[in-house]
DNA sequence: GGAATTTGTCGAAGCGCTTCGACGCTTTCT
DNA sequence: AGAAAGCGTCGAAGCGCTTCGACAAATTCC
């Protein structure tokens, strides 16, 4: 291995020159720059990542703890992952994958054997084991979600409440009063992650100033799951003339359902979708959705966190403004009753 | 932060005793060990890791490359990543995450930085440019998938050709004659990441064998694109009576159309898939498959990276045995001749 | 024109760990 | 009984880098 005492010999300099022509910590003659960087080139150095570390006490490395769980809709997850590897990367870090699977102990880890200068923790809870943890933790840490209490946590995420507002006000502007809520499976409620929950308030408050009838339903993502909540929806409120979906799973199958049951989406029934533009766009009757912007979260998370590091930052909530896309999902509410064949 | 020397003082032994209670490569008396380890605890140590590194040339780190693609079925990848990082964790190894963005230049990076002990590439074409690099390299390397020269490369990848094998084999043996092949998008055989080519080869030749005929077609994930894709098929092949798909985002819409067209699945119609087992069980008839076992591509992947770096390793390929799972998608084929209503 | 400042470079001290050789002690062998 | 071998511990060297203080040389200041 080339080594920067190999570097300093070849272009005739000292080993701290070098180092200080690597960092620009120091200023450097444009002609001593030039001779280290050419020996650099030519003797093809890379430094050694451990030395590095251990002598300024950074090892340039972010670590990100995703969801071991299969139940959330797995392409956001890698969406926001791939974001933060190559934001990370074109900020000069590079990204450690620990999965949720040590829970807290991996915070422990990271911050007792400096392995990462700071942490992106993904699925969060609203009362989340690691976040006491990292409130001590002398490494900065960014949250991609929304706990119950952030305060002395940076936090980025989508503003759900808003994103629910909004879906209730394109369909009230629609004419539909009575809108029901293709929810999540019972499990990520019952884990408080509190999206789900944010989501559901801003369409409850929304609707209610609107005179909007809101009915919600957990739903499990399997075919049968979406058939048998649609069918105690049209038992309950046989006058609902749109849905609201939020889970990935669930909105093919919906609209597979609706077709075989004779409804024809938008004319009778208005679907729209809470998920990612991809999949909004490439659904059998393209949605109308909200989209989860992964790729932001993951960026925005990356930036908070270069940020803390270098000293420009602040502890701070940032919640990304949702964008609504109208697509062909969704339309006035029908003038007749709807009449399923 | 607490280091090594305080651990010693406090237990009142030298610094070197406690490095060698903590990797046990010297005997160390049952009490020395007993006051090491309590001190340990009590301090909360945990070992620098960028000073271990650096003394050990060892990081404890496996890189793992993933492709930026979001044209390959993505909970796949997903699967993977956390199967290796959790596997690696079970061995005391980190998993640093990089995407495919960098190409070859990371792994010049990872070789000449240290920052990891191993790799493991995902997404590996035929002709692979990181390969030559991965052969010279001084770190072991292994690849999940195959690419057309694997020699001086460890490989794990599913037997795709016995894949497609099998497949022909339970179509045949349920009397089918005709069978479509759903195949990926036309940019996964573009991108000549072999193993659609493989399956193939496997189906043509086993059908070959049995005397059933096929036909293959590339196919758009989306759901016009399936559509498009179906009636070409059943245009140029109207007694076909089986399909076999290898698409994970086309098994859903091929599903729904078919039962759009009035064709029963598997009364008329028989479909298969080769996909994650997941997928299969929760279509809407769920799918007779051969399942693409990622969490096991991954497990082996980490647990041959690991021999290798412990030098109880060998170059080599390891083809996963494909497993058969009847679901209720297949059937005989249908006596009367398909008539779509 | 000499003092004060800036610029460019170097040497040396460490960062926290692993590992090698040494050493005293106990056990085993013949 | 004495030599040989093994056990348990320690001290010191060194992994490859960053960074601080020092110091000549070049520049600026009044």
């Amino acid at each position: 291995m080339v080594t920067l005492a190999d570097v300093a010999q070849h272009a005739g300099v000292s080993a701290s020159t070098v180092s200080y022509v690597l960092s620009g910590k120091r200023s450097i003659s444009a002609s001593t720059r030039a001779r280290v960087e050419r020996s650099i080139a030519q003797l093809g150095y890379h430094p050694n990542a451990g030395a590095r570390a251990l002598a300024s006490s950074r090892s340039n490395i972010i670590a990100l703890m995703i969801p071991l769980r299969t139940d959330m809709y797995v392409p956001v997850m890698m969406e926001i992952a791939i974001a933060v590897a190559t934001t990370a990367r074109g900020h000069g870090y590079d990204v450690l994958l620990l999965t949720g699977e040590e829970g807290p102990a991996a915070v422990r880890r990271i911050e007792g054997s400096a392995l990462a200068d700071a942490m992106i923790l993904m699925d969060v809870e609203l009362e989340d084991d690691r976040l006491p943890l990292l409130r001590e933790a002398t490494r900065p840490g960014v949250l991609i979600g929304l706990p119950a209490d952030p305060s002395g946590l940076s936090c980025v995420d989508l503003d759900f409440e808003a994103a629910g507002a909004l879906c209730a006000e394109h369909l009230a502007g629609l004419g539909h009063r009575e809108i029901a809520v293709i929810g999540e499976a019972a499990a990520v409620y019952e884990r408080h992650t509190g999206f789900a929950e944010r989501t559901l308030n801003g369409l409850r408050e929304r609707s209610g100033e609107l005179g909007v009838r809101l009915l919600h339903r957990p739903c499990e993502g399997s075919y049968a799951g979406v058939a048998a909540t649609l069918a105690r929806v049209y038992d309950e409120r046989p006058g609902t003339t749109a849905f609201v979906v939020q889970n990935e799973a669930a909105t093919d199958p919906l609209l597979a359902l609706l077709r075989q049951q004779g409804r024809a989406v938008p004319e009778d029934v208005s679907v729209m979708a809470i998920c990612p533009d991809q999949l909004a766009a490439h659904a059998s009757v393209p949605l109308t959705s909200v989209r989860v912007p992964a790729q932001d979260m993951g960026r925005h998370a990356v930036e908070q966190v270069v940020a803390k590091l270098e000293g420009r930052a602040t502890d701070g909530v940032v919640l990304l403004a949702p964008e609504l896309t109208v697509r062909e999902s969704t339309g006035p509410r029908p003038v007749l009753p709807v009449s399923p064949r």
